[in-house]
DNA sequence: ACATTGTAGTTCAAGATTGAACAAAATCAA
DNA sequence: TTGATTTTGTTCAATCTTGAACTACAATGT
């Protein structure tokens, strides 16, 4: 398993390397900028529509699985939940969400899209992936499933070192 | 080029197609999920040192580029003029981050790191690391330099859009 | 020289985001 | 039942982030 390959860990006395040369640190950073560039561009995408980020972010889960709980969303998401308690109320004034009671458990709120917020919300993805296929033209399909293949193998790793993390 | 062979494009009348179903949309929801998950990581990680995320970001960008300029290195870490102009005077006044006068233009101000700075970049440089590595570990070397060349390229044509939007 | 234009940085008010402390409801254990 | 624990959502204060308006300086054109 764990090869540790690349990892030349700075020895005392010796000036630390700096890990900028490192491929994994440099491949890493391209990923973090293709998500920053790629946050601003939706981010302008969705002004014209009237929706913020965070929101655009709710809604399209909700879109998703219509009625989760708060709780729930906030994982999705990976957001606190006093988040969605500051956020929702807004969405639910403009019309676009509704929070009804559940019959089971009077904790929790389930959440749905209005009708006039899945639309917003259809729009909204219409716009998101016209931005996508304009950049993901730059990967064959084949790569692009790669892609996405690696990164599910990521994040299956980050799950597995945090549960190490929080026994 | 343009190929857009995944667009099922929503017809009229017909109600409009959910995209996750779509393998674009699929693959990039999962480096959505990848970012999001190491930045949490990230951040916990930072906490014992007394870095926030977006310290970090400046700081360890003035490590790799000492004498940058506000003006430039916002644009390295993708974030307002103003947004450095209110974190920098906290980095000051704690000690890490040092802003000279430039002698050539009275505007600029030069940005270095301390020598407390720049001990406590390198220690969170190596946390990043210890991180990386163990995520990274999914992938062979391969895969991470392929990971790369794909994510450079979706960086590549995103900018190339930016660029026919903004003329 | 002087006016115009552009650039670097700051300030400010508005909006997001978070963690901690909290209340209400459910669950569990006697 | 009662009492302890857990879960769901809210509130609040602190921090972050941003865009627009502003100051100060530089560069350009005439």
């Amino acid at each position: 398993m764990s090869e540790r390959s690349q990892s030349p860990a700075s020895e005392p006395g010796k000036p630390p390397e700096l890990p900028w040369t490192r491929p994994r640190f440099k491949n890493w950073l391209a990923v973090a900028r293709v998500h920053s560039l790629w946050a601003q561009r939706l981010a302008a995408a969705l002004v014209p529509l009237g929706l913020r980020m965070a929101q655009f972010d709710i809604m399209a889960n909700l879109l998703y699985e219509p009625g989760m709980t708060q709780q729930r969303l906030a994982e999705k998401i990976f957001v606190g939940r006093s988040n969605l308690s500051m956020a929702l109320p807004d969405l639910e004034a403009i019309g676009w969400v509704r929070r009804d009671a559940d019959a089971e458990d009077r904790r929790v709120r389930r959440l749905f899209l209005t009708e006039e917020g899945t639309r917003i919300t259809h729009l909204a993805l219409e716009e998101e992936c016209k931005l996508l296929d304009e950049m993901m033209d730059a990967l064959s399909e084949a790569e692009c499933n790669q892609l996405g293949d690696f990164m599910r193998r990521l994040a299956e790793q980050l799950k597995q070192g945090a549960r190490k993390a929080t026994p």
